[in-house]
DNA sequence: TCTAAATTTGTAATCATTACAAAAATAAAT
DNA sequence: ATTTATTTTTGTAATGATTACAAATTTAGA
């Protein structure tokens, strides 16, 4: 996908800072925090600045190209995918995996009346790998 | 019921402080922070101190009669029932409502192979009451 | 090129939470 | 009942993520 014409499509200028920023969340998929990016990041732009990866994220939220994920009590972690899913993290690796759910079977009886505007699902366990070892 | 003994059943010491802090959950159902619980308790317990109320939770938590609700990026929420079940927030008015749903429906098919151990399902949006003033 | 607007940056402020040690309360032992 | 040990509570300071804000830089337009 070509990211600067993505941003530009979502009304976002794509500077410089905006289209790494994008570039990292879309390719690693790794539901990174702030810290995270900043720190792969500064290398191939040493004058970046943390507040700039905030501010770029919000934006990306405003506009609706990222989504947030609060599995965790103490860190926020960011998403290219913004479409409804969910997240499973592994308590023993800190590996966070996609997982995709009908939103159908989710409350929905229990929500008559009421306007549903954001779905999460968190699930927390022991992921596959870390249980064959 | 009998919160000293409740406490006691779960190998908790019934402190004043702890009595107090437990009865605030069970009774108000209202998924307070730290904050409010602290605020409303120091007009009873002048001395109390905000740390209590953390060392308390934790407490709860580790024996298993809290459980915490992350909704909202900024503030973790404590909930005295410990069972499965979602939570959804009003963004118009804030308040929170439990509501019951069926883990088996939830992702179960994507989680083969891993060991699940907790679900959190987020829901937010307008409830009912702020949809229809 | 000059000027205005948008973007980025760095520092300081804020706020929730945790660390830690002293003080107070409770329980156990003599 | 008094002393001693243990548990609980408290207050202050530290931490760490996030935000506020204004200066510096970059980009776009005239």
């Amino acid at each position: 996908m070509n990211i600067a014409h993505h941003l530009s499509e979502h009304d976002i200028k794509p500077s410089y800072q905006r289209i790494k920023i994008y570039e990292y969340l879309y390719r690693e998929m790794n539901h990174p925090t702030v810290d995270t990016i900043y720190k792969k990041l500064v290398g191939e732009i040493p004058t970046l600045s943390k507040t700039t990866v905030y501010n770029t994220l919000k934006l990306f939220i405003d506009k609706g190209i990222t989504s947030t994920v609060t599995i965790e009590d103490n860190e926020v972690r960011y998403d290219a995918i913004v479409d409804a899913h969910g997240h499973f993290k592994c308590i023993s690796c800190g590996a966070i995996y996609d997982i995709k759910y009908d939103f159908k079977d989710v409350a929905m009886n229990e929500l008559k009346g009421f306007e549903v505007k954001e779905t999460q699902v968190h699930v927390k366990g022991k992921c596959n790998q870390c249980l064959t070892k």
